[in-house]
DNA sequence: TTACAAATAGCACGATCGTTCGTATCTTAT
DNA sequence: ATAAGATACGAACGATCGTGCTATTTGTAA
């Protein structure tokens, strides 16, 4: 049953994906996204019911991605540091993926929305809530398994890796500092260091 | 000497730096602009050719204010620690002052200029390369005063308070974490606390 | 006060925005 | 094969965008 508009939509939905990183969800356009994937207007603005429906399409898009290629991945790795490294590793790579032209779209999404009320905040800051926990409850993992002191404060941990993240991006994409790399990695060192059992 | 005109550019762009905190460099717009202001659309465009000029002479009254009120009001405090703590405390409120709504206009356009060229990306890309480099020699004078252990890598603190600032601004503004301001705090003091002599 | 320059307004331009609607063309299930 | 429903198109809407022009107002200096 249908699956046609489901394909369409998923190709519609990928591009814009692909655009926002660059113009953020506010400088989508319908018009534009239309061409670019070959429809009329009217015929990709059927597919949603609103640009903000849009939006929140692309940023789902964007999270299940995400799931897919950072989370799921580094939970093949143990439990502990060795998962953790993974998650910070797929996560800086993550932002810097050719084919995704913009970086990372919620870091670009995170400072668009923030003073934006409306589905997609509320969407965003969702995930990132949730991702946050994922890394706290990471962080509890490692203690469990030893590799980090009983008290270490993981949310504390999440907040700080988070961070660096952020410090990283903003480094390599705006300043385009080739040295973006290696400070990244030395805090996460320096993180993971004074949590260290 | 025609100062009634630099007073209104100076109102205008006051307006529309706070405008800009919220809706971004982009989504400034030269009609509500002067309709808020109280000028006609064209009275007001006259005062820069274009809107690219708009959004730089935006971004250097930013800078101009960030430059008076985080630095300059920080470099009061003696070099070495006390001077970096300043900075960081001011840099936390720069983002957090009612009056501008949307925090801090750098990090919204940071993400936002990140991936377009043009002269506005320039001259952000300069301000926050010049602010690192002001960060890292505040590290180098702890260093001289002894606060800081020599072998600090002062461009990587540099880094890592910078990341701590996304970090805060991210949890405070999207996530609406009533922890923020903890938390960043937490981590500032474990960058000091592994930094000192 | 008069003359000149600076500052602002008015109007229009082509373009594009998100959105609606009626209609046509395809898919799919019977 | 045919009816029904999904999918897409074309045209148009009012609004707003940035940006030119030409007046008109305002401020300033002689």
């Amino acid at each position: 049953m249908s699956t046609k508009g489901a394909e369409t939509r998923e190709r519609i939905v990928d591009r814009a994906f692909r655009l926002a990183t660059r113009d953020g969800l506010d400088g989508l356009s319908i018009g534009s996204l239309a061409s670019e994937v070959g429809l009329s207007k009217s015929g990709l603005f059927a597919h949603f019911g609103s640009k903000e429906d849009l939006q929140v399409a692309v940023l789902r898009a964007a999270a299940e991605r995400f799931e897919q290629v950072v989370i799921k991945q580094a939970f093949r790795a143990p439990r502990g540091l060795p998962r953790i490294r993974r998650l910070f590793e797929n996560w800086c790579r993550w932002g810097s993926d050719p084919g995704v032209p913009g970086g990372c779209l919620f870091v670009a999404a995170a400072a668009e929305l923030d003073d934006k009320e409306g589905r997609p905040r509320d969407y965003l800051s969702g995930v990132q809530i949730q991702l946050t926990e994922t890394l706290a409850k990471s962080a509890r993992l490692a203690i469990e398994a030893g590799h980090f002191r009983a008290d270490v404060d993981c949310d504390q941990f999440a907040f700080e890796m988070f961070a660096i993240i952020f410090g990283y991006y903003h480094s390599k994409r705006l300043l385009r500092s080739p040295h973006a790399d290696a400070r990244a990695e030395r805090a996460f060192e320096r993180l993971v260091e004074t949590s260290k059992a």
